[in-house]
DNA sequence: ACATTAAGCTGTA
DNA sequence: TACAGCTTAATGT
């Protein structure tokens, strides 16, 4: 496994040159996590975690201590940047959904790499809006009453964004419950209700919309 | 209208 | 064939 990979991929460390990326390097701390282990949590020391390759979730425990997926990360994605601004983290947590090669970077220290480099800051800061227009989204989501409106209104933003009636659902069908509030058996049921009433194709995580309108419809119903 | 529980099915290593 | 992921059915809230 490759060791110096972190500072690289990241979309927040691009464009920097090379003596740059050296001294971020010399900041990051390399792991291997295997597959359902918890990186992130209210009880780990503060810091930046990165997934360098394999994937991760983070979510927050419901009242209920359920969990609710936030997002899915995968290779470059990262989380845990709010911690870097002196925010508590109170409720986040992210876990390994596959083996995984992980890279951290201790709160104190970032603090000392922003003031050097505020492109960095500024990358971050971009990222960190995309993120919240993100959850912003998915409160839109949950904030709709029925689970087949959530549905609904996920399968036709998820097309929008790709641009094509035929999409690949990015995580498994529990992940997705979470993501929307519900079970995984819902999920399937409801999706083979829309596929009964020929509002959209079913093969596995293939899902063509053969009729947007009708879904449109029912999200607004 | 949806969750829970339990059991059965299917693809993949 | 053992397991994870998904589905189906029965029953509960």
């Amino acid at each position: 496994m490759s060791e110096h990979i972190c500072a690289e991929i990241v979309p927040i460390f691009e464009q920097l040159d090379h003596d740059e990326l050296l001294k971020i390097s010399s900041l990051v701390v390399h792991h291997h996590f295997q597959k359902g282990e918890v990186i992130l949590s209210p009880n780990t020391p503060s810091q930046l975690v990165i997934v360098a390759a394999g994937a991760a979730k983070s979510y927050q425990l419901s009242a209920s201590g359920k969990e609710q997926l936030l997002s899915v990360l995968d290779a470059g994605d990262f989380e845990g940047e709010k911690n870097l601004f002196g925010v508590q983290n109170q409720e986040l947590y992210v876990e390994t959904l596959k083996n995984s090669a992980v890279c951290t970077i201790a709160t104190s220290e970032f603090q000392q790499l922003l003031e050097n480099y505020p492109s960095i800051a500024l990358k971050l800061l971009k990222s960190n809006a995309e993120k919240i227009a993100a959850l912003e989204k998915q409160n839109q989501l949950l904030n709709h009453d029925s689970v087949e409106q959530r549905l609904a209104t996920y399968l036709l933003d998820l097309a929008k964004i790709k641009n094509n009636d035929q999409i690949v659902l990015p995580m498994k069908l529990k992940e997705l419950a979470s993501f929307l509030g519900t079970t995984p058996e819902t999920i399937s049921r409801k999706l083979h209700i829309f596929s009964d009433r020929a509002l959209i194709n079913q093969e596995r995580h293939t899902i063509t919309i053969k009729d947007s309108t009708a879904l449109e419809e029912l999200k607004n119903a």
